[in-house]
DNA sequence: TCAGACTTGTGAACGGCGTAAACAGTAAAC
DNA sequence: GTTTACTGTTTACGCCGTTCACAAGTCTGA
């Protein structure tokens, strides 16, 4: 029971890059279309199945680890894709950063099912679940706050809210970065959700393929829900600017 | 290949008697919290898996079947939602159909998670997967459009939107049933679509559980997206009762 | 240095899955 | 009454997750 030293010991070493080995093999049969299962991981590193179980407990952990980290990877790109624009211009960078997130769903819906659409949810595993949707929640949390920085758009007080809601929201069980959101504007949190839902919802619909093609080819829906939110999010002045950045970047 | 006669035949009978059930049983079986599986469905009805392949062609196949028709039987419960409330306040029919899409949803993940989050969308399939929200579409697009006869809420024309939009429209893919609706009011159904992604997209979040159980149990972010949506399908002069009647089916 | 413990892999096996092919019995059609 | 078509079984293949006993290799400490 040797506690981690100081320095990582070559053991150590080895077992964590194999560790990120069979994540990352895992991402590549995933990516090639194939279905994950720990043969098939186990297969393409010349290891055998029972392997595995001395890095993961159960294939569902497993999948969790995968999704985790895919989670992250996507979030590594919608993160450039904001950066594309001027810091000074939150606004733009969350446009983009939207746009990017559907196109991202959209070119892999298997990866945006696991991440996005898992049945995790049932009971149990709520940490992991939290967790999963750390990465992008925080990277886009954060956006969000920034425009709110510049455009000071309103939000509702916490007591203007359901208790259920604002003691989510005094409290919440989502990682969500606080410290970049003052403690007297939590109801942010709020428009912050709302907003979520309208991006996932339109964007699920589209990958799931509940949705007319045409209308998912022109990205008309998706448009329209983000003219929808932005003068909810302040961007009032600018609309014109924003909106031609959203249709360059949905053709990009 | 006798075609079918007037009379269907003791065989025919039998054969639909059959099939009827494959479906059923799976359909309990996934209500237990089962697994869904060929061998699973034939072990209860007494016969070995390879039988079924006289009367599905796939696991897949049966996985559709029973989409849909798990899709028709919750269709029947909104229906039956919709008219506890008179006929002639279709606004209510419409909460409390929408409400018991979300109960409904809430309490049957998995049965949800088969019929709107499918993987289906991937190429091939796509008429059996539009035929799948069929029911369900047909009948809240039909609640839609007399809401819209009962309060002519303005909605986009055809020549203001997308051409693709536009195109979607005139010529749908969705088996939508035009007959109730007006030729040169077509954009109507680019308010259902809208309605339907917002709808779908709280719905989803939830069933997913990436939003905080307490604001799902609370039902504040449905709430929300239903407050938002009433005053652009015209229910404005009756908000009050209408807002008391979704909270009061939402505490059902 | 050498014995013991711990780590990481293999091999075999269990039960379950979807699916294919060959075959048997039974009902319908001529 | 013979032929045909239908509906089921049996057997088998190759996948899957998972368990367990076992063999090596590596680190640890007297």
């Amino acid at each position: 029971m040797a506690e981690a030293s100081v320095q990582p010991t070559r053991r150590e070493r080895q077992r964590e890059a194999t560790y990120a080995e069979i994540v990352s093999v895992a991402r590549t049969l995933l990516a090639e279309g194939a279905e994950l299962s720990l043969r098939a991981v186990a297969g393409r590193m010349g290891m055998t199945a029972p392997a595995l179980y001395r890095y993961v407990a159960s294939y569902q952990e497993l999948v969790d680890l995968v999704a985790f980290e895919i989670d992250k990877a996507a979030t590594g790109g919608f993160r450039d894709a904001a950066a594309r624009q001027p810091d000074d211009d939150p606004a733009g960078q969350l446009l983009c950063a939207s746009v990017a997130f559907r196109r991202w769903a959209l070119g892999n819906p298997r990866e945006f099912s696991l991440v996005f659409a898992n049945p995790i949810a049932v009971g149990a595993c709520v940490r992991r679940e939290l967790l999963t949707s750390a990465t992008s929640g925080h990277f886009f949390n954060a956006l969000l706050v920034r425009v709110w920085e510049k455009y000071r758009f309103p939000h509702p007080e916490l007591s203007e809210l359901e208790p259920a809601v604002a003691g989510a929201l005094e409290e919440p069980l989502f990682p969500i970065d606080l410290s970049l959101l003052p403690d007297d504007h939590r109801g942010l949190l709020w428009v912050f959700m709302n907003a979520w839902a309208a991006l996932y919802g339109v964007v699920t619909l589209e990958v799931f393929g509940h949705l007319d093609p045409r209308i998912i080819e022109s990205g008309a829906m998706f448009t329209a829900m983000v003219h929808e939110w932005m003068p909810r999010l302040g961007m009032v002045d600018e609309q014109e600017r924003l909106r031609a950045l959203l249709a360059s970047e949905l053709t990009r």
